[in-house]
DNA sequence: GGAAAAAACTGACTTTATACAGTTATTTTT
DNA sequence: AAAAATAACTGTATAAAGTCAGTTTTTTCC
């Protein structure tokens, strides 16, 4: 008899979260140049590392700390994703044709990012296809979490989408249920699509409803079986 | 002086189309791995060429016909995006770890679909890298879009984001002001992300204002100008 | 440590969009 | 060509979420 093969529900994390092995697939003389053509450059707390619209120049490797990458326009953002450290960003310019920034991506903590040559990592992937197809792969993943969160964002309400956010947050980026929010509620917003009054609501009313414990900027996910269902249930 | 260069509004289109170019990327002796390992299909109106949660085991290249790539889940849909003949679909599969396919596609018109071998199309990835390379743009450049409709769904409100979907069915898909709609109500709704009563409504207004020009399935726009600002202002 | 600034919060009101319950039109089937 | 089914459309009621205008709390910076 068949098994029934029931597709999970669709992911609606937001957090980029990879381990450095992209650089353990170069060769030596790879690995010399990229370190060649690389500085280390360290951000204070909310600066921005690179602005949408700019000509890409580099590709980022975050060595530490947590930023956000985001779209914004006439005052409305859009956070894409959140990443923490060893996560490679920046990967969405590499194309050759339109080599502008597609996005904007700012600190949240003091954060350690390596850039490295733009022409530098073309060059490598055009001649390492170990190394592109492990980038095809961290592409695709990112891709996943993205349609996800889209998902999650159009066709949830404000409850659902909330609670993605917070499992997120603990599971992905603290991987505590205990954490401090380096994110303003404003951010929270940009994050889950609602206004920053709506955020502040409804944690509000998760915190009444016994969902979380929260006293300003720390959180604490108490019941976290029923957060998961306000997130599947929209 | 510095020229201040301001970046493009963020791009809202839905539609994927490029050229068959990847194809010619490869060396006669891996064309014809292609060929010895691929077979083309047809699917009539309305069938479904895979679905979300199967073992991925082909990459789609939609030779003839007009597909939508969508996410359904608890009777919510969310289409990703349409596409039109020469595109590479199912990409996002390619990923050795879990290989499930996360979108559902299925046809609008009468479709012929090359099926290729997924195991063959990764190993050409691995040894190829001006053809992995081409692959990551592609990837790219779907993200890209991806993003903007992900803005355009979150941010902007019903006005706008019929706007885009009109704009983008005439520049992207039918290259032509007029056009036969392919699709019903529901899946612009789908598009839109809104309830097929607003797509009703909405598209009623628009043709009220003058803004189209409309009977049923037949769509003409009129004043593209003040689409283009509907959309850009949400 | 105190003033200023920024962020968090609150309540009343308004707008936006969906849900529901139908009717009319169009397409498909027999 | 008529019947059945599907899709398009309409009006009303309702819910969801945003806006505005403020107050309170927390953080930042002399």
């Amino acid at each position: 008899m068949n098994q029934i093969i029931e597709p999970k529900g669709i992911s609606h994390c937001s957090v980029f979260d990879t381990e450095q092995s992209w650089y353990n697939l170069l060769t030596e003389d790879e690995k010399l140049l990229i370190d060649e053509n690389s500085v280390t450059l360290v951000f204070k707390k909310g600066e921005t590392v690179c602005k949408r619209g700019a000509f890409a120049s580099h590709i980022y490797f975050l060595e530490e700390g947590l930023v956000k990458v985001y779209l914004e326009e006439r005052n409305k953002n859009l956070i894409l994703m959140l990443s923490t450290k060893n996560n490679l960003l920046g990967l969405a310019a590499i194309y050759d044709g339109n080599n502008k920034l597609p996005y904007t991506i700012t600190t949240y903590t003091n954060s350690t990012v390596r850039m490295i040559d733009i022409q530098i990592f073309r060059q490598l992937l055009k001649q390492n296809s170990e190394f592109s197809f492990h980038i095809i792969n961290l592409l695709n993943e990112k891709t996943a979490q993205i349609y996800g969160r889209f998902f999650s964002l159009t066709q949830k309400q404000l409850h659902g989408r909330l609670a993605d956010i917070l499992l997120c947050l603990a599971n992905r980026i603290f991987k505590s249920n205990t954490f401090e929010l380096p994110l303003s509620r404003s951010d929270m917003g940009d994050l889950t699509g609602m206004s920053t009054e709506s955020v502040i609501r409804m944690m509000k009313e998760f915190k009444d409803d016994g969902l979380i414990e929260m006293h300003c900027k720390s959180i604490e996910l108490i019941d976290i079986a029923r957060l998961e269902r306000i997130s599947e249930f929209g």
